[in-house]
DNA sequence: AACGTTACCAACCGCAGAGCA
DNA sequence: TTGCTCTGCGGTTGGTAACGT
């Protein structure tokens, strides 16, 4: 749509960061918080688009980061949010003190998809698979024309996400999927509050 | 040891929505 | 009200480490 670009790409590094950039970024960001993507590279001297500089900081730089393994306590909890906000990374996230969205997402196309098939349940669905089937008989027969180099070789399911619409799954009925017996004695505290309420005990998350 | 395959993570891209003039 | 800018989100891709043959 003619859109011009977010940046100027030609005097903008890509791929990964160094160490300095790092510390430029971190440095800046402590001295004058966060926010105000746009201006941020060139105020801290680094040759970098806004939204690099924001996913570097949001990723991986942030001091309240957890960084590590997921728990198994964790692992079933993105399965519950995922189950009914969908792909929502970013309110699963708010709900996970310590992990970003692009963590999870991660996490979730390397390790919980595969669980979930192994254990005879539809990723995207959240059903067994046969009855996912039955449900979504054109996401099962869409050719897993997307399957992406590394990810899910044999697992399909790719598919279903194709556009930001179709991402919330489920969209045919308008709302958020199902009522599932969630019980498990987790509060799962959905209503959409801002992500600063407590969203499971600190505890609990370590 | 060399090569091919798989798994994983970091980063990029494009779009939508919010905010503002 | 409209159009523009900026931010945030979700999907996708590239690079590479780990593993298997």
């Amino acid at each position: 749509m003619g859109r011009s670009p977010c940046c100027e790409k030609a005097h903008t590094n890509k791929g990964a960061w160094t160490k300095e950039e790092d510390q430029r970024l971190v440095a800046y960001i402590k001295a004058h918080g966060e926010g105000c993507w746009r201006s941020l590279p060139k105020a801290a001297g680094l040759l970098r688009c806004g939204k690099s500089c924001r996913l570097r900081w949001i990723n991986y730089l942030r001091p309240d980061l957890k960084r590590g393994n997921f728990t198994q306590e964790e692992d079933e909890l993105i399965i519950k949010f995922h189950q009914i906000l969908g792909n929502k990374w970013s309110l699963i996230a708010a709900r996970l003190p310590g992990r970003t969205d692009n963590e999870i997402k991660n996490y979730w196309n390397t390790h919980i998809k595969r669980k979930l098939i192994a254990r005879g349940i539809d990723p995207r669905t959240h059903q067994p698979a046969s009855a996912a089937a039955a449900v979504a008989p054109a996401a099962a027969a869409a050719p897993s024309s997307h399957l992406h180099h590394g990810d899910d070789k044999a697992v399909v399911v790719r598919s279903s996400c194709g556009s930001r619409d179709s991402s919330d799954y489920d969209s045919t009925s308008g709302s958020v999927p199902h009522q599932l017996g969630l019980g498990g004695g987790i509060d799962l505290n959905l209503s959409l509050s801002p992500p600063t309420s407590q969203p499971l005990s600190p505890a609990a998350a370590n």
